[in-house]
DNA sequence: GGGCGTTATGTTATCATGAGCATAAAGATC
DNA sequence: GATCTTTATGCTCATGATAACATAACGCCC
């Protein structure tokens, strides 16, 4: 037996979650939606439409993007979508701690 | 901005969660599927669904029922359904303090 | 100017989940 | 034996979410 969680921002409605966590750590990296998007296995489409819909829910950029040029384009983290990250990163590891600890009490 | 989740105990698949956890509180107060799920605003088709795919999974019943009979009929936690309920109850406190800290200190 | 890789967006198809409907059986009570 | 309340279970239909498809535009580079 193991216990599982997802944890959410909402505002009224669901703004920010694991996926849209991990999708904008892997873009820091890449610098590309599309590839951080083939990277976890999602498709392009479904990455910016989620990206798009919590921009519009938060009423700030996540992402600065280019069309053409070097590279075909890109991406990269605005200075409010790092910030949101970093928070969402630590607040995560926090609670997946102490989740860890009360499970192994009360059921470990 | 508020935190939300859910969470839930596995075994390869979803075993028992908010849901479950609220509907069998609900059957131990009042001795009845029936009247628990109305209570919960779900129908019975659904609790009962719910509780018997749960208990195949378990491998252990959650409840001892009868058909007919004074009330028409009935239901009860087994002694392994209520210490169920007991452990997830302790374990669903413990964490929805530990979350609430969290988001304080990350996002209040 | 054609090709390539990227962002950007609408549209349609598919699928999974849940809601609703329908029905049977049991037993106490009058 | 009819009635009532409950457990027990199958089946269909709706609905919402996700996947898949299709297309446009942009700008560097050769």
């Amino acid at each position: 037996m193991q216990v599982r969680y997802k944890i959410w921002l909402e505002e009224g409605e669901h703004i920010f979650g694991e996926g849209l966590f991990s999708l904008l750590r892997e873009i820091d990296r890449r610098g590309s939606i599309n590839q951080a998007a083939q990277e976890m296995h999602m498709s392009y489409r479904q990455a910016w439409g989620r990206i798009k819909k919590a921009e519009e829910r938060l009423g700030f950029r996540l992402l600065t993007t280019r069309i053409g040029g070097e590279a075909g384009g890109g991406a990269e983290l605005t200075r409010e979508g790092r910030r949101l990250v970093e928070n969402f990163h630590r607040f995560r590891e926090e609670v997946d701690r102490a989740i860890r600890e009360a499970f192994a009490r009360n059921f470990g």
